[in-house]
DNA sequence: TATAAGATGGGT
DNA sequence: CCCATCTTATAC
């Protein structure tokens, strides 16, 4: 014999595999080490899957005023009252999209917006969503450009995320540590500035302008 | 029924 | 800096 076949790769018997339980249970405590916790993990939809860079925490009816569940439940807001690992997705400005990851017991309604992505998978496809893009750090970077670089409409309102649905949302390959996560007010709200619930991946190109809100009133 | 504002994004 | 666009919540 000439040489040495290769040695047949051993199957991975024990796939290490995202550990779903892990999130489920992160998902299912309070809102803000949820939010930070999100940093790094996977969003999956429409064949795009993007690396979460930028969250932020909204807390349920309790002394949120930025939520939308702070004046109670309504038909828009519903899926927050109910159990973790669900997608609240809703329309605003009368044309885009956003999506948040339910979180905390059911009952309790507090949520995290996922505001911007890096996309590590699909980037043609997520291309071909967003023709005007020029830049592949801007295909996901803020919220309703997240939903629209995958797919994400109405239709995933009330999705379950840690099953094997159209969106899938995954544990990070590669955890953010403490350290690399910045924080600091939330993007476009009107009211608690001083609450720093807004976390992102510090240094990464992906992560969306801050931008202070101004009330459409004040503009004219 | 009417009205105002919005967890935004894109073009000037 | 301005503008599109329409759902939602809340005020009559």
């Amino acid at each position: 014999m000439s040489r040495a076949v290769p040695p047949p790769r051993p199957a991975p018997a024990e796939a290490p595999g995202p550990d779903l339980a892990a999130l489920a249970d992160l998902l299912a405590g309070p809102v803000v080490p949820a939010a930070r916790g999100l940093l790094g993990g996977r969003l999956s939809a429409g064949g795009v899957t993007v690396r979460i860079t930028e969250v932020e925490a909204y807390a349920g009816t309790a002394g949120d005023p930025a939520s939308h569940a702070h004046r109670g439940r309504t038909p828009r807001n519903a899926v927050m009252f109910g159990p973790a690992g669900h997608a609240y997705v809703y329309f605003t400005y009368g044309m885009h999209w956003c999506v948040n990851v339910v979180t905390g017991p059911d009952g309790e309604a507090s949520a995290v917006l996922l505001r911007a992505g890096e996309v590590v998978e699909g980037v043609d496809v997520a291309r071909a969503r967003r023709p005007a893009v020029r830049r592949d750090v801007d295909l996901a970077r803020g919220p309703a450009r997240l939903c629209a670089a995958l797919g994400i409409d109405r239709a995933a309102y009330g999705s379950h995320l840690l099953g094997d649905g159209p969106v899938r949302l995954r544990p990070a390959v590669e955890p953010v540590p403490e350290a690399a996560v910045a924080a600091g007010p939330r993007v476009g709200v009107t009211g608690a500035h001083d609450v720093p619930w807004r976390f992102w991946v510090a240094g990464d190109p992906t992560v969306s302008a801050y931008r202070r809100h101004v009330p459409r009133a004040a503009r004219r």
